[in-house]
DNA sequence: AATAGTCCGTAACATAAGTTACCAAGAAAT
DNA sequence: ATTTCTTGGTAACTTATGTTACGGACTATT
């Protein structure tokens, strides 16, 4: 039953550092349920109650945090190997803080964090191992939504798109960027709405700092760019 | 040199389910730093590499974020018992996120991170325990800028204000509000500017759903202020 | 008591961003 | 090939919020 995913599990943050022959041991000792969603599914609601950990063994999921007016902001996609639910499992309120839905068709690992922290007989090294690993995951976690809080502090579109780009450039590593979103969910991301970013943007294409056709952006002042300031 | 500080750290989030006699023995194993601050002087500044997790044991400080255009947000104020710098110090980009200023005379300990992780012979149990605080604290923290990030992806100033407010009350459990920060701090906090922040409460004392007189708020219409929609 | 400093409300004005609506290019379906 | 749907650019208009400046009410200092 979990033999099939142990290759996924094997690379993802939660076992790093955990030999593959111990894994499929620890499995049975955390005893995780798998779950198939289809496309569209929901998987978690926000503010409900947290079942689980999760793991994602395959497929892409969204997480996406409700607005009161009904709009829904994407906050990350996610993939075989991400995890999701390990900041409220391991805090006090113990809710979702944001809802989960399944892109196409996709497996998912939950695990109880209980099981994760409690010490058992067999594999007590190994669980030492998987609570730092834990550690680590979520302060990287806090850290990504400390950056994210950059993002909304930033109060101009063309601040903001700067910012955007910026990263892309750091993480492709090149002027010439293929965004893995559209202009609605890269509008949803920098929290404005999307003929605004597209007017900032024609601007921006106007004054020659970049150059773009739907989701491939080419820099062309790469300076302007970095210290962009209004 | 600790002993003067136990009864401080002893009701620390770090250190709870550690006995007082045991956090003698630990401090001496953790070998933390004890330095004292002057106030507004600055303890860490934002980008620069972390020297180890801090943890006041006596004054305020405050918890700031630089914005690029030179203007300053206050994400929190600290005080005897809080931490900070756990969230980046367990991560992988070990820099402050944040500058961290004191704002009066105050007693800062800091300890290396490894000390903490790291295991040590005579106190392997208490690590234990002192990594599964940290885990907590760090998930408690995540979710603290989770709700961060609520605040910002609200756009206008008014809503702003009412879940600024309901927060206030369930905290206060009263109608009748004592803010601990003022007007300019409260509106670096909602991320708007003083003379916005401003208009906007005096157009909702004039619809008669709150009145106030400096820090001091008091709801009138707690219902509206509830699910304020524009 | 007089002075200086801080805090905060107010108002006129400027502007950036939201709103709505429309259209064209591509993609998918028939 | 034709139709339908999705995606994204554009433009006119509205509106919320920032900007700047001023003045009054406290507070602290001398």
């Amino acid at each position: 039953m979990y033999k099939e995913w142990v290759d996924v599990l094997y690379k993802t943050d939660l076992f790093t550092n955990i030999e593959k022959e111990e894994l499929l041991g620890m499995l049975y000792c955390l005893s995780p349920q798998i779950k198939k969603y289809e496309k569209n599914e929901i998987i978690s609601m926000e503010g409900h109650d947290i079942g689980g950990i999760g793991v994602i063994l395959s497929g892409v999921l969204t997480l996406s945090k409700d607005s009161f007016d009904g709009s829904r902001i994407i906050i990350a996609k996610l993939e075989a190997g991400d995890m999701f639910g390990e900041i409220a499992a391991f805090s006090e309120r113990r809710l979702w803080p944001a809802s989960v839905q399944a892109q196409g068709e996709c497996h998912v690992m939950f695990m109880a964090p209980e099981k994760i922290v409690g010490s058992c007989q067999n594999a007590c090294l190994s669980h030492r191992l998987l609570i730092m690993n834990m550690l680590k995951i979520v302060s990287n976690k806090a850290m990504k939504l400390n950056r994210k809080i950059e993002y909304l502090s930033i109060k101009s579109i063309r601040e903001k798109i700067c910012k955007f780009l910026m990263e892309q450039y750091k993480k492709q590593k090149s002027t010439t960027l293929h965004l893995n979103m559209n202009r609605n969910e890269m509008s949803d991301f920098l929290n404005v709405t999307r003929p605004s970013l597209s007017r900032e943007m024609s601007f921006m294409k106007d004054e020659g700092f970049i150059d773009y056709y739907r989701s491939s952006i080419k820099i062309l002042d790469l300076e302007k760019i970095g210290n962009c300031t209004s």
